[in-house]
DNA sequence: TTTTCATTTACGGGAACCCGTAAAGAAGCA
DNA sequence: TGCTTCTTTACGGGTTCCCGTAAATGAAAA
């Protein structure tokens, strides 16, 4: 099993879980941070010495609480610890259950392994934990994807910031205005238009404040 | 200290932590469930046995697992608890933010203390403990904000309907067969249109998108 | 280059919305 | 009852939005 563990988890109360789940696989030497920066400072500082963590298990999203921090998320974490260390094992633990988010986790940062923040997250941390250390990918299974796939819509980045920019109350009109600001591909009103009326038609909504309203909800916005 | 304790919590990782910060206090009577339909349970045959719990622990939001509940939700659950057990403590521990619904739990519900899933949340929790055994109402720092306080509006129950009506999609044209069905007083459409360009006014929007926007920030929605 | 196809933009009629003003209604008081 | 005052509703114009169609642009294939 993993020797040195390195926890970054910022919720104190899960923080103490991980630590009796680790010690419940007899993992001794695990280290517990509350912030991103302490814990790039500790895998840097052991691997100076010789004696690298096998595996970090981190959170997402990290509160700020005005103190100053480099790094500020999980994300930005494992990214900036693989360039010091790109043979360590890394798990996610997250109440993120958006598969996209997801995915793009394991695609793009290389994660080992995800356990979502949810009912019986002790028990898939435990199988996390096993699975990872025998060299595969591990992923909840409450957070494999194919839930959440009613009628739902894939939402372009173009969406987002249409919809944005109708949350903060600019006309339709003057969109085009704001997307050419940010160099943002079809910028005409009827693109806009045509963009919105597709959105509505798909999700079965008649008006904007609608789509507002699910962005809102689904945490889009 | 309490003698006897009920925790409704259904991430198994919070779980465990509040029983071993429970431990630590030396509380032994301690129950866990994941369900609210089973803490209601144990609630009732205490009660019946003439043992019944001096506090309950709960969660705001129990994840669906397709495990058909009666009860599906923390405040749900203080309500039935408090029907049949009036004089039980009752402290709250979700992640909710938004300092409405968290006020509103004190007000309506007659909760005891709410921590909230943040950095310190164990520590907090210790601290409710203690208050709320000495018949004090506690509620963690970190969601006493007061923070979003700016130049806000006092929304009636009107103005909720309205802007709800809206989210759902409902042309404005059309609000006042809604409002005339359900007997809210004033229905007249220049009615509902003086009432939100107030409401427009009073917060600085231009657009009804925003009241969408931000009655869901707030959680008013 | 020309052709073809897809994407983006321009335009216009009709509906919904915004907003100011004025009429109608309801409640309190002599 | 008659008067005042406040709330609610009705109406009309100017604007924005919705949506279908057509023109313009651009990219890839012939």
């Amino acid at each position: 099993m993993f020797r040195k563990v390195l926890i970054a988890e910022d919720h104190e109360i899960a923080n103490i879980s991980i630590q009796k789940t680790l010690q419940d696989f007899g993992i001794q030497e695990a280290k517990y941070v509350y912030y991103c920066d302490h814990a790039l400072t500790w895998i840097k500082k052991a691997q100076r010495d010789g004696e690298p963590y096998d595996l970090l298990i981190t959170d997402l999203i990290f509160e700020d609480d005005n103190t100053p921090q480099q790094i500020t998320s999980g994300i930005e974490l494992v990214q900036a610890v693989k360039q010091v260390q790109p043979d360590i094992k890394t798990i996610v633990f997250s109440a993120e259950s958006r598969s996209r988010v997801i995915d793009d986790l394991f695609s793009n940062n290389q994660i080992d392994g995800y356990v979502r923040k949810a009912r019986r997250d002790a028990q898939y941390l435990n199988e996390a934990l096993k699975t990872v250390y025998a060299n595969k990918i591990y992923k909840s299974p409450d957070s494999a994807d194919g839930a959440l796939v009613k009628n739902s819509h894939e939402f372009t980045t173009f969406d987002i910031h249409i919809i944005s920019l109708l949350a903060q109350g600019v006309p339709q009109k003057n969109i085009p205005y704001y997307l050419q600001q940010k160099n943002i591909k079809p910028s005409g009103l009827s693109s806009v238009e045509k963009r919105l009326n597709l959105m509505r038609d798909v999700l079965d909504f008649s008006k904007n404040e609608q789509l507002v309203a699910y962005c809102k909800d689904i945490g889009l916005l």
